[in-house]
RNA sequence: GGACAGGUGGCCGAGUGGUUGAAGGCACCGGUCUCGAAAACCGGCGUACCGGCAACGGUAUCGUGAGUUCGAAUCUCACCCUGUCCGCCA
């Protein structure tokens, strides 16, 4: 969310930022919408205020008068109509109030500078690390996790739906392997601390972070409880901090958690859909970080950082790109994506998405933070990255490490926690 | 799920209808004292919004939301959360 100032004091900002993300067609009008109402919001407060405070100074008169044993009763029954006017004023006063809030929780946040105008054709490369292999012959990772008995896509389809994985043998093994690898390396060598959170979050903390009210199709919701699944780990991650006062000697911290991840990928179908490329649900370890404004450039790079560490330790070839602004998520200011190379499958593939999230966050799940004693509380920056996401590390693993007896070599670091070298 | 008891400022904690934004304490900031520090003493110290160049003024805020009332931290209702006991259960 937005300083609600903004609307007032740089409208022109928004609608920039919207332009930039190639939506000042469908926002524009909300923006003029959310100036119209900051009118009509600040002349009734003007209005039931002037009410109010003629009516408390009416009370404390009641009062003088009932402690000195006079009557009161004219003075009550000419108050009572200011509380019939403030009654009416007020209800106007929400309306405006409620509308204004709505529109600024639909408003994605602004891209930071330096982040390219226009839709994804704009992403841009900004380094890449190893060399991709070659496609030919290499068998997609679906064929291979099958014929190893790795995975198991019809049984996740006929307990659950297409898009849900069972995984089998080594495969479910891996995925233990992945986890303990990944959240050992991020605590041991990274500097974050560890949590186990909550896999369904109420709407708070799903308005927090910023997947509601926007995206809600997009969630998988619980019938008769007022919970969402989680569709990252993000969303508990960020909130714990919801509504804290941070000491500003503690910033920035680093939080990092296994989750399972759900995601309804409603209008998604058809697209990128085979094997593991895209499902319902799905493991990540998810790295967020609360920093002070003025750190949260220099974080974004660092945690970027500690996601590509995973890749790198893992061996496979990756590329690290910037997202253009309309590709940017709607609670970024900026996003570094990272793209595995999956050979069999021909294509990069992405395995994480660090962002900054400047105060859109904090704003939204109030989290602030004390720079020192004495001074007023200010919102602290957020950011998160996945580090990684599994289904598609184990479909670049299955690729990039197949041999051409169809058998896939173990990454080095994974080994010890799988207890083979090959996967056959 | 049931029965009680609670939710007050950064923290602890008083306060059951009328100058209560809210006693007191801790923490914090400034000062006196001191060579310096501690202690002691004096003073200050929430947040948000509206108006104002500012000084400042106003409004709101005692878990959340409704209600009663001229007036609510205080009364009523609903909901959320915490604690204790009981029940159930992996």
């Amino acid at each position: 969310m937005h300083d609600p100032r903004m609307v007032r004091e740089q409208a022109d900002a928004l609608r920039d930022g919207m332009r930039r993300r190639g939506k000042l067609d469908a926002l524009g009008p909300l923006i003029d919408r959310a100036e119209a109402l900051d009118r009509d919001r600040r002349t009734a407060i003007q209005a039931v205020e002037e009410r109010k405070a003629a009516r408390n100074a009416a009370s404390q008169q009641v009062a003088r008068l009932k402690k000195a044993g006079e009557s009161a009763d004219d003075v009550v029954a000419s108050t009572r109509v200011l509380g019939e006017e403030i009654a009416r004023l007020e209800q106007e006063l929400g309306a405006a109030q409620n509308e204004l809030d709505a529109i600024l929780l639909e408003l994605p946040n602004l891209p930071l500078p330096e982040v390219p105008e226009g839709d994804e054709s704009h992403n841009t490369v900004v380094r890449s690390w190893g060399e991709p292999r070659a496609a030919e012959s290499v068998k997609p990772h679906w064929e291979v996790g099958e014929s190893l008995r790795l995975i198991d896509l019809a049984a996740g389809a006929k307990i659950s739906g297409s898009g849900f994985i069972v995984y089998r043998g080594m495969g479910a093994r891996l995925q233990r392997a992945l986890m303990n690898f990944m959240l050992d390396l991020h605590t041991g060598e990274h500097g974050y601390d560890e949590r186990w959170v909550p896999l369904f979050v109420n709407r708070d903390a799903m308005v927090g972070t910023g997947q509601l009210p926007k995206f809600e199709e997009d969630m998988y919701a619980l019938r008769d409880d007022a919970l969402f699944a989680i569709p990252t780990a993000e969303v508990p991650l960020t909130n714990v901090m919801h509504d804290e006062l941070i000491d500003g000697a503690q910033l920035p911290i680093a939080l990092t958690a296994w989750s399972a991840c759900f995601r309804r990928e409603a209008g998604a179908a058809g697209k990128d859909t085979r094997g593991l490329l895209r499902v319902h649900q799905f493991d990540k370890v998810e790295l967020v970080r609360f920093t002070a404004p003025e750190d949260s450039a220099a974080q974004l790079e660092l945690l970027t950082g500690h996601a590509e560490r995973v890749l790198q330790l893992l061996g496979l070839p990756y590329r690290v790109l910037l997202l253009a602004a309309g590709d940017t998520g709607f609670s970024s200011a900026k996003t570094y994506d990272l793209e595995v190379f999956a050979p069999g499958v021909g294509k990069w593939l992405e395995v994480s998405s660090c962002s900054n999230f400047g105060e859109f966050q904090a704003r939204r799940a109030n989290i602030r933070y004390r720079p020192a004693k004495g001074e007023k509380p200010r919102f602290v920056h957020t950011l998160n990255g996945s580090a990684l996401a599994f289904p598609r590390v184990v479909a670049a693993i299955l690729e990039h490490y197949q041999q051409p007896d169809g058998t896939v070599l173990v990454p080095d670091v994974l080994r010890p926690l799988l207890g083979t070298d090959v996967l056959r």
